[in-house]
DNA sequence: ACCCAGGGTCGTC
DNA sequence: GACGACCCTGGG
């Protein structure tokens, strides 16, 4: 392993708090000096900024700047999403200038679709220690600056877990489907490969839905951060309420009908509701 | 101590 | 298509 740095100037759209804390990646955690420390594929990843300046520090076998590039989504430009969005209407004014710094992070599938499997009506801090005690029991060591890090399980690694394995490591109900899917990629019954050459979204998730522990808002959320649709609006507790708060002024919020709301985004933000939920969510949830 | 919610999904009716 | 159940943890 390489030891690497890496440095960027002037990046637009670039805060790590708005990065890490908004909700679409488990393992990112912060440091006393403020910066970010997580682990992408093989590389350990050290992030901080000073002013315009944004410093990757890692370990790394591979082209460390391209890997940097691809995850952090450095290729598009999110000033212009956020001028679309900002111009809709006051709200998304408000949530973009308030999570100005967001961007949407190009997680792998296989991590992705296991990650969101576990956030079905669980927490965020439980959530991350269980990917954590995952990837400590069946991914790669990786030591860098005297500390230890692990990389998440491969799919072949995992499927060694048997489900009271995967309960002992505090999965709860969740055991079952992320052995059934697990197995399932394994035995090429879900082929990872083939759904990231298809182009339709719909047909995209047509696919995810074939995995257990995989419904609407879990395939959504792994279209989103995964395979880089925008075009998709996971529906969860938090959207759901702002967007009835904002648009439609339900009484009784959980009535709100899903398919009522897809179209309303759909409708409402033309091709980045992805971004837009987004940054409702996170907008939401930190002035809640 | 007790209750509730947490980035939902599944099986059953 | 509605409804309750589901493991576990943290916060009121």
């Amino acid at each position: 392993m390489k030891n690497i740095e890496y440095k960027l100037f002037e990046q637009e759209s670039f805060n790590l708090t708005h990065i890490f804390e908004c909700g679409q990646c488990f393992r990112w955690n912060k440091e006393n000096d403020g910066s970010y420390t997580g682990v992408v594929k093989n590389s350990v990843i050290n992030v901080q900024k000073n002013g315009d300046e944004i410093i990757f520090k890692g370990t790394s076998n591979e082209d460390f700047e391209n890997t940097i590039r691809e995850y952090f989504d450095l290729d598009t430009n999110y000033d212009e999403i956020k001028r679309k969005l900002a111009s809709i209407d006051k709200y998304l004014k408000e949530s973009t200038e308030f999570g100005n710094g967001i961007r949407i992070l190009h997680q792998d599938l296989w991590e992705c679709i296991i990650s969101f499997i576990i956030s079905a009506n669980n927490n965020i801090p439980r959530i991350k220690k269980i990917i954590e005690t995952i990837s400590k029991n069946y991914g790669e060591k990786i030591e860098w600056n005297n500390k230890v890090y692990y990389t998440f399980p491969t799919v072949e690694a995992l499927a060694k877990a048997s489900v009271e394995d995967l309960r002992a490591m505090g999965l709860g109900f969740r055991d079952i489907r992320v052995y059934n899917t697990t197995h399932l990629i394994l035995d090429k019954k879900f082929d990872m490969e083939r759904i990231q050459k298809m182009d339709d979204s719909n047909q995209m998730r047509e696919e995810l839905l074939k995995l257990d522990g995989v419904g609407p808002k879990v395939a959504d959320c792994i279209l989103l951060f995964a395979l880089k649709r925008f075009d998709v609006f996971p529906i969860d507790v938090w959207v759901r309420r702002v967007m009835n708060d904002l648009y439609i002024h339900n009484e009784n919020e959980e009535k709100v009908n899903k398919k009522e709301l897809t179209k309303l985004a759909e409708e409402k933000f033309l091709g980045i509701q992805g971004l837009a939920q987004q940054y409702l969510f996170y907008w939401k949830r930190e002035t809640a």
